[in-house]
DNA sequence: AAATGAGCCAACCGCGCACAG
DNA sequence: GCTGTGCGCGGTTGGCTCATT
């Protein structure tokens, strides 16, 4: 009652976001925070419905968002999770914090799905596929041999560390993407200035591509100006610059009070281990969990999904479970990350090197 | 070089739940 | 208790890229 509708669906604007959109909402985010999606569009500008804006930034520009490969342990994880859990992927994403549910979700079903079944044809001939211990039994197996390869290839590949791809790195590769790729800078109602750069590509990919080829210093500047938002006023000199500038603007310490209150219920609800009582104001707090929490929300999310009857009842009880200290009984899933997986927790948050 | 198909992923759609009024 | 809205989630799709013919 007396609630606008979510979104009027008149002038707004589908598809790919444009760096300028992506900048305007981070700004935005910057200044108030997450949360309040309805007011996004509004007070931005943005020709965008506000859950079109909250996608945006949970699946792309949030902080500590890792794309590209995803590791044997991560695969791993998400195929004992996926056999544990069913399709859900925000469950799911909640163990792989770096990662979003759509992320998974689409790893799930262009890569693992086929693995996992071509997996299971080898492993099985007469044996009911059907069958969910049967499932279990071969995505077990199957993220066994998926960690063992990773036993093998992590000592290979751990000259190759993965630097933290945070939604900065994101937004500074977009812009110099943007930068390098644009022909001109958009008209003068846009609200940046660029100069030496060109239009806007809404092609992440080619823009992920070309900036991790693309080891050449910038010269160009790129004065980024905000008219609507005055807290974004960024003078982006170079490649190096830009990440330092992106991560001052995303920084927590940038963060009002209001902002980092809003932060930590909206971060931290959409945050794996999303945690009220771990959730810290600092990134580092975002990207750090314990063992022992990780193992008491394995432990709580099999209980949960055993029980039909606790999903509706998940919240409270995690809040409880949260607040116990008591260690519960090592599950299946939790044994098997800690048996094979030492120091998983670690290397889920730490920088895992792609494979 | 052009056409075609497959793979991939960002984004959209629709539903359900929680909550405010 | 009812209604409408905000938000989160899972399924699906549109469109781009790349490989193959």
């Amino acid at each position: 009652m007396g609630r606008p509708p979510c979104c009027d669906k008149v002038g707004i604007k589908k598809g790919p976001w444009t760096p300028e959109e992506d900048i305007i909402l981070v700004s935005y985010i910057q200044e108030h925070g997450p949360g309040n999606w309805r007011s996004v569009p509004t007070n931005t500008g943005l020709s965008r419905c506000s859950k079109s804006c909250r996608l945006r930034w949970t699946n792309y520009l949030r902080p500590g968002i890792k794309r590209g490969n995803f590791t044997p342990h991560e695969e791993g994880m998400i195929i004992h999770l996926q056999a544990l859990l069913g399709n859900k992927w925000a469950a799911i994403a909640s163990y792989l914090p770096q990662r979003t549910d759509n992320d998974i979700k689409n790893y799930w079903n262009t890569h693992l799905k086929k693995k996992l079944k071509k997996f299971q044809q080898q492993q099985t001939g007469s044996m009911d596929s059907s069958s969910h211990q049967h499932l279990q039994a071969s995505s077990k197996s199957f993220s066994d041999r998926i960690s063992s390869s990773d036993n093998k290839s992590s000592t290979q590949c751990s000259s190759i560390t993965t630097s933290y791809a945070s939604s900065t790195e994101n937004i500074s590769r977009l812009l110099e993407g943007w930068m390098r790729t644009s022909p001109k800078p958009s008209s003068s109602s846009s609200p940046f200035i660029i100069k030496g750069g060109g239009g806007p590509s809404s092609n992440h990919h080619e823009i992920d591509e070309e900036n991790n080829n693309n080891n050449n210093d910038n010269k160009e500047v790129l004065l980024v100006k905000s008219v609507s938002m005055p807290a974004l006023n960024l003078e982006l000199h170079h490649h190096q610059n830009h990440h330092q500038d992106f991560e001052s603007i995303l920084s927590f310490e940038n963060l009002n009070t209001t902002t980092a209150s809003c932060w930590d219920k909206s971060t931290c609800d959409s945050m794996p281990n999303n945690n009220n009582h771990k959730c810290s104001s600092e990134p580092a707090a975002a990207t750090t969990f314990s063992h022992h929490h990780h193992h008491h929300e394995i432990e709580e999310e099999e209980e949960d999904y055993e029980d039909q009857e606790e999903r509706k009842n998940s919240k409270s009880s995690r809040d409880k479970n949260n607040n116990d200290n008591n260690n519960p009984p090592l599950s299946f899933l939790e044994k098997w990350l800690l048996d094979e997986n030492v120091g998983h927790g670690e290397e889920i948050m730490e920088l895992s090197p792609i494979f």
